[in-house]
Formats: C-alpha cells, sequence, structure tokens
DNA sequence: ATTAATTTTTAGATTAATCTAAAAATATTT
DNA sequence: AAATATTTTTAGATTAATCTAAAAATTAAT
C-alpha cells in the first residue's frame, strides 16, 4: 500500500517523538514539531488510526503500530541513504543536506534505494553520525567508545562525549567546533608533544594531547 | 515561485504535445495524455493562466508561455539527467528508468541538478538518446543519424537506435554495454571482415560488420 | 444551412489536508 | 474540591485537484 507524504511526515513525526520521550506523543507536541495546529494533527491521527498505522486514544496520545513503526523506519533509511549519497558524491557538506534529502526520501521505490544502497556501498551511518537502519529495519549497532587518544591514524570517528567536563574545556570544544555529533578523522600524530591533527569536514585542526585523552569518539 | 507538481506535469505535457502538433493544444489531448477528465484540464488550464505560465482562449486550446516553457525544459532537463544517473550508475536498464525519473524530476532544487549534471559529467543526451536541455534550456543539436558502418575512423557518436530490432540482437548489445545514449568513437576497421573497434568510455570492444550495419550513430 | 456529433466549458460535489473558533476534557493551582 | 488554565477535540470553512452530468460552443455530415 502507498501512503502520501504527509502520512508519512506525521509517522516519521511520531516516531522520533517516541524515541525522545518513551511515552505516547500528543497532539500537540506533534502539531510543533510539524509547524502545523493541533486541530489539523487530530484529523490526521484519526485517519492514520484507521490505516492501522498509530493506535490512538481520545486524550491520551498517540504511539506507532508494528505497521506505521516500519513505513517510518523506511522513510528514515531513504533520508540517511540520500544524505551519503548527497555528501559522498556531490560534494555537499553535511549541514547542507537535510532539505534536499527531505524530498528524496519520499521516492517511491524499493529498488531505487536498494541500488542506492549497494552503489554507496552498504553504508551504515550518515553524514551526521546517524545510523542507517537495513533493509529490515535493523539499526547498526554504535561500536564502542573510545578515546580520540586511542584512534589510529586514519580512523574516523563522531564525538560523544567528553571526560573533562569543565566549563574552560567545553567552550574551547565549541571553540573549535568540536561539538557532540561532529565526525572526525585523524589524520597525523606529532611525535614530540602527541598532539594531533584531525579532519572535520573539510577543515583541518591541530589538538593537544589534553583534549586526545578527554573526548570520547564512537568509531565508525 | 514555485509550483506544484501536478502544475510541473500539466506544463510538460502542454509542452510536449505542443511539440508534436505545432498547434495550440486542446483540453481532450491533455486530459488523454494526462489520464484525466477534460474538466478537470479546463480548470488547471485556467490556473496556469491566471500565473501567466499558459496562453489559453476559451474553445480554442492553450499554448505555453515565455515562463511556462521555461518550466517545462526544466522539467524535462530534470528528468532526463535522472535517467543518466539510473542507467549509468545505478545499472538500471534505459526502458526502467522512467517512472522513478517522473518522480525525480519534481524535485525542487536548482543547485542539486547542477551537481548532478556535473557528476554525470554534462551528458547531452539520455539513455533513449533524447537530448537533455542546457541549465539555459538550450537543446543539444542533433546532427544526422547515420549508420555506425558509415562512421569515418576517430569520429565520436552517440548511439541513438537500432535498425534490427530483435531479441538477440538488442541482448547482445546490452551485453557489450552497446546502449542507447552511450557515446562511442571508432578507432579501426579490420579490413578482411569490416569488423570495428569501438571505444566506449574506457573500454575497447570489437564488433561485428553485422552489428555495424544495424546501429544507428549520432555523430558528435 | 440545418441537423447531428463532438468537444469544451460550467455548475455542483467530493477528497485530502489544512485552518479558526468554540466546546469538551484533562491538568494545575489555590 | 472548586476554580482556573491548558490541552485536545469537534464543527464548520477553505484550497487544490479532481469528478459527473448538463449546458454551450464548435465541427462535421447530410
Amino acid at each position: 500500500m502507498e501512503y502520501t507524504r504527509t502520512e508519512e511526515n506525521y509517522l516519521k513525526a511520531i516516531y522520533s517523538l517516541f524515541s525522545e520521550e518513551n511515552k505516547e506523543v500528543s497532539t500537540n507536541t506533534i502539531a510543533e514539531r510539524l509547524e502545523t495546529k493541533a486541530s489539523s494533527v487530530t484529523d490526521m491521527v484519526k485517519k492514520l488510526a484507521n490505516k492501522k498505522l498509530v493506535k490512538y486514544e481520545k486524550y491520551k496520545g498517540v504511539t506507532l503500530t508494528k505497521k506505521g513503526n516500519n513505513i517510518a523506519v523506511t522513510i528514515i533509511r531513504n533520508h540517511r541513504i540520500w544524505e551519503v549519497f548527497l555528501v559522498e558524491k556531490l560534494g555537499y557538506k553535511w549541514d547542507e543536506v537535510h532539505e534536499i534529502a527531505e524530498q528524496l526520501e519520499h521516492i517511491k521505490s524499493d529498488e531505487l534505494i536498494d541500488r542506492m544502497d549497494e552503489f554507496l556501498d552498504h553504508p551504515k551511518f550518515d553524514p551526521h553520525g546517524d545510523p542507517i537502519p537495513d533493509k529490515k529495519g535493523k539499526f547498526a549497532e554504535r561500536k564502542k567508545a573510545l578515546m580520540l587518544s586511542e584512534l589510529a591514524l586514519e580512523e574516523k570517528g563522531i564525538i560523544v562525549g567528553v571526560k573533562n567536563t569543565s566549563n574552560d574545556f567545553l567552550q574551547y570544544l565549541e571553540e573549535k567546533s568540536l561539538v557532540l555529533g561532529k565526525e572526525i578523522k585523524v589524520l597525523k600524530e606529532f611525535d614530540f608533544d602527541k598532539s594531533r591533527n584531525l579532519a572535520i569536514g573539510k577543515k583541518e585542526v591541530t589538538v593537544s594531547k589534553e583534549v586526545c585523552n578527554n573526548l570520547i569518539i564512537e568509531i565508525l
């Protein structure tokens, strides 16, 4: 069965709100996320409930059914695969691709996405570091976290935390745009002081041994 | 200004019907092409006329304005560029790509199409052999078609058709990736059997006299 | 040139997605 | 627990794109 773009966007919104809050999603929250009115949400949610895509009880919020969940995950897969394409093949920056991927994710063709996946060599994470669910809806597991100092040369990873949580340090990171979720790659290490050069997007940044010992990275 | 998918499809239909008939396009003809009813066409055509995309006189048919024409050509450009991508990069066959391209052509981003064009190395023809208009709407000129056997050494051309349409032949061509829209160059001819060596991309392929007599080529 | 056939337009309805404003239910505060 | 505030739903309208059926205009045929 095929669904409208709007229906798909509602399912996607409900999916991500549910995974943020871990409880039934309220009409108002959906309205906010989708920049629409609560009354419109009520209408749509009834429609989705009729199609067995969500479970809905008046005044009690919404959750996805198995079917609804599957569709949401498929759209997320599409979105993230397209983002990989836009960045890897067309040279977009990772923060420029969201809007276009919002359009591309609704293209209706399972075969197309399979072929894109193949063409891109089955990427496991998108350019923002978010995992790409496979065809069956299974999300790649995150590898265990390491300190930046433990990463090998040429290894890529995502910043997922800090050991030292002082304000000074956080401000320093902010300054160098070493923010949470950022993808980095280790380019080289200088023997004499153990400082390292990182690739962040197209920029190259040098960070000291202290920084390397305090940044928690998940390998990609 | 942005237009709906439906509006774009009407403009595209009017464009191609006009170029087939060279006179104002009738409501009924559009209805047939778009598999809808004449009354719906009348409504839409009025809307397009209000937006100055078509010239419309009751009972007298429709033509595109300059503005409408520009939009139609842009959509055609998008469509054909996506078709090239699907065939060249994702390995679709040329007769499998139309429907997906019908969806992709409506993605709203000039930048995206420019980058795709670049990525695909500015293709001049799509996999069906139809010319791809450039950014300014200019179509590549068609040179007259010849048989491959008539091409001189070192001449380049594009495969635009076959004389022999048997399945055997088409399958053979598929195998050698002598597909529609492909650019070839004549490298040499062997006197004793009139077979020829062609450059296809980076590969070199030998084809028999029979093949040369059945492949229609447009000189570049 | 009337009549008949066809094409095109109008009028009125329908469906999807949205909105505003008011009513109903739930949650919060005193 | 009563009053107040907030959230959610309902009711009724609106817009885009479509449809059917009937009316109007054009074209073809005798």
